[in-house]
DNA sequence: ACCTGAACACCGTTCAAGT
DNA sequence: ACCTGAACACCGTTCAAGT
């Protein structure tokens, strides 16, 4: 037993910040967002939770990182001669699908502060493609203010709420909530016209010179 | 040392769940979300931590607590004669009243589940005002989503990027971010009249007979 | 520079016990 | 029925130390 210490070391280039956050998304999504701890991770990646700290500040940079995860998942390339209504829409369902794929993760990346590193330049990518598709700068940060505040807003709810297994089992058959309906997806897409149908109103009347 | 044991014991009555939510609260709002703690909260009523047990199933139910205090803190009368337009301002600035008066504490109303306990007969009284300022359920019910949606999402996000004391002592004096506008107050009404516009337009498209 | 374990001050909750 | 302390299995982070 005194012999040859079998302690398994890691090798010096094997952790990363690319690497923990791969590991954190994983726990997040096996054992919920709560498990997202420093030890949970560090456990998921057979390392000492001290070696975390050669890669990240804190806890909440450890959130960051995951941010940065969903934000790199996220594809949403510029799309030529495309109106801003479509680039919008494209945007809602994009936000949508991350929400589906990656739903205990997802509120990280929602309410995830500007002051988080990797946030402000995808928001910076998103105010230029609704430009791009012909928005004055003013209008596309108004358009994105409100679409980033109703998309973030539903899909957090929608995602706290979705069904889980034991929930589903215990509902009554015809349990017949009427608010029940009022966070469900297909409620998602309604929404988004209404609010892209309010921001055309918007944009139409300031053109053809009518006050506010 | 030996004689009459000057441990003051809490007197039987002293402890509830408004007692208890009532401290909740100020915790929250004196020292951050984080430091809501069974410890925390027992320390601020001087009682033992497993005193709040007798009130409380667990964690999750002190957090149902505190969203009802803030439910009974939103004053939402039904006022005779209003348009569903202005029942719906009134809706949104009363919650935005709140999030300026509980910022810290905000986020647990706006993001709770509907199966947390004090939310789901709030929102019934929301649909009976907009029903009672002439809409129909199904109508009630679109427009309370996305309001909902719009409301939680924007006002959790401008709380959570707050300036702090100290984040507005190290910004720069004419540090122009234009993303920084994105997420401020006045925002928020635009992003309302948006969302008031497009729902106008749905209701009167369909009273007119066209499809969608 | 990167990895590690021990130690400390927290946390929720179970249990057994007081009144 | 309501209140309590000790104990247990967690947590983040500091520190001192290995390579």
């Amino acid at each position: 037993m005194i012999a040859s210490q079998e302690t398994q070391r890691r090798p010096r280039g094997s952790l990363s910040r690319q690497s923990i956050g791969a590991a954190a998304l994983r726990v997040i999504e096996r054992d919920g967002l709560d498990s997202l701890t420093m030890r949970r991770v560090a456990s998921e990646l057979s390392c000492g939770v001290m070696s975390l700290y050669s890669h990240l500040t804190d806890a909440d940079d450890l959130r960051g990182v995951v941010v940065g995860q969903l934000i790199d998942r996220m594809d949403l390339r510029p799309c030529e001669g495309e109106s801003w209504q479509d680039a919008t829409r494209r945007m809602l369902s994009t936000y949508a699908d991350l929400a589906a794929s990656f739903p205990r993760s997802f509120e990280l990346l929602a309410l995830a502060g500007a002051d988080q590193r990797p946030v402000a330049p995808n928001m910076e990518r998103l105010v230029d493609l609704l430009v791009a598709a012909g928005l004055t700068e003013e209008d596309a940060l108004i358009a994105l203010s409100v679409i980033d505040a109703y998309a973030s807003g539903f899909l957090v709810i929608a995602v706290r709420n979705r069904p889980t297994a034991a929930s589903v089992e215990r509902a009554a058959p015809h349990q017949h909530d009427r608010l029940a309906r009022l966070h469900h997806l297909d409620s998602y897409d309604v929404g988004a016209e209404v609010v892209i149908a309010g921001l055309e109103q918007r944009f139409e009347g300031r053109r053809s010179g009518r006050k506010q």
